[in-house]
DNA sequence: CGAGCCGTTGAGGGGATTCAAGCTCAGTGG
DNA sequence: CCACTGAGCTTGAATCCCCTCAACGGCTCG
């Protein structure tokens, strides 16, 4: 049992260094304005809400919110990745989902609810933690705010639903190979991918590190895969769908 | 490739039976009445969307509607079990999710978009047809239904990790350990639970159907199950428990 | 009755796990 | 400076679980 399960409110996590003040052309110019929660919002209501928005940085493995714990705000995320886990009955994790840039996390706190997974950072990552109350306001006022959060309750169910049609099914080099795709899809169209550790890639593929090893290795080999420092990866994509299409040949 | 291929449109589905003349008493009776969507509409309202409800029946294996068709229409299931499935780049399908009575379906026809799993019934079901346009100006109107439909939402999210989460990993004896638990919650009460197909548990739980059957045989030699005729069988809870209890002291 | 679907059971092989050892690398402190 | 440490990665050998292939039996239906 790891350290971090003492951290149990967001809001003490050790982890996280709050700007506190923020930053008042953040929204405006945010890069992730055209896909983030609030582009249908008027300029009016972006000035009332801007002031309790706030800035949340975390470090690799920093706790963005914990399962069971019933939080009262939801995040934006503005650069990283972050992963969806939950712990089963003999206190192995399993991660079910990850997250990218500009996507929403928490919404199920819109409902108070508690939220239902252990939210991490996979990478040092930027949010923007936005209090429930003030979502829920600008959500009853005209303005099509609810059908921007229809719309994302929809996305997350999608990813987590391919999550489980795709890397959950298959032996081992095609979970593999499925989940480069996918973190390739995650990543900038630079071809720098974020490579999880062996331990991680385990918790998402229902793998044993060793195995996952293996893989990555064999792959290496084949020229599908580039390391980088800093778990960072670059991946030839030829070679990928190649690899990918051979899968199917094969069966 | 099964012949269901040639459905496209949900509405001309071959098997679907619609009866066409909505029952006047129907939604103001309803069993699921507590449960279901409207649940917190008023009179009135739900004198006004009566007429345009549906009631759908379908027989086992009957498709709901289908991945990739831009539906206009949610369905609220009132009896019986669907399953949500995609199919793989090599034609085989997956199971991602099973939904239970009082839940809703296609809820992804109310963003206008199509829908991203073929449903189909895993038992005889019936099930409620709702034009989405109906929902979308209900819910346009103040009276609570947007927050309504985002519990959904959120139910069927968390529905879909836990799958994930649950009967994707370990042992195949664990998987069928926790999906019989699984299906024990989606039933009544009564201890009776629908038994898929071997076929089907494999595309649930990723296991071959040859493994399903070797497994669930041992289960009903060791007293946890007990078959009966038209895909029934009954559990016993304690011995299940105890079987779920005894994997993990075993790790 | 034969065809097809569904379930059962066996034998054999293969892929993933398990257990184990050794490696690199960053951080630490003698 | 360098041994020491711990975390993460790699690789090997043996085991085991699940898959593959195959045959067979019960059942329903045309």
């Amino acid at each position: 049992m790891p350290v971090d399960v003492l951290r149990t409110i967001d809001v003490s996590c050790p982890h996280r260094l709050a700007t506190g003040r923020p930053d008042a052309a953040l929204c405006a110019n945010c890069a992730i304005r055209h896909s983030a929660l609030f582009k249908t919002l008027d300029p009016a209501s972006l000035d009332r809400m801007r002031p309790h928005v706030e800035t949340v940085r975390l470090p690799v493995d920093g706790a963005v919110f914990q399962r069971g714990v019933k939080g009262s705000a939801v995040y934006t995320l503005r650069s990283g990745l972050v992963r969806f886990e939950r712990l089963d009955e003999r206190g192995l994790s399993r991660i079910v989902r990850l997250a990218g840039p500009g996507e929403l996390l928490g919404q199920e706190s819109l409902l108070d609810r508690a939220y239902v997974d252990d939210a991490r950072a996979c990478t040092p990552v930027e949010l923007c933690r936005i209090p429930s109350g003030l979502v829920q306001t600008l959500a009853s006022e005209p303005g099509g705010m609810p059908r921007e959060l229809m719309a994302r309750w929809q996305d997350a169910l999608d990813a987590a639903q391919t999550w489980t049609a795709e890397l959950t099914c298959g032996p081992a080099r095609a979970r593999v190979l499925k989940l480069l795709a996918h973190l390739g899809h995650l990543a900038g169209p630079d071809g720098k991918v974020w490579l999880p550790r062996l331990h991680d890639i385990g918790n998402m593929l229902d793998l044993t590190l060793e195995t996952a090893s293996r893989q990555i290795s064999a792959l290496r080999k084949e020229g599908v895969l580039r390391r980088h420092p800093l778990r960072s990866a670059s991946i030839d994509p030829v070679a990928l769908q190649a690899a990918l299409r051979k899968l199917n040949d094969a069966a």
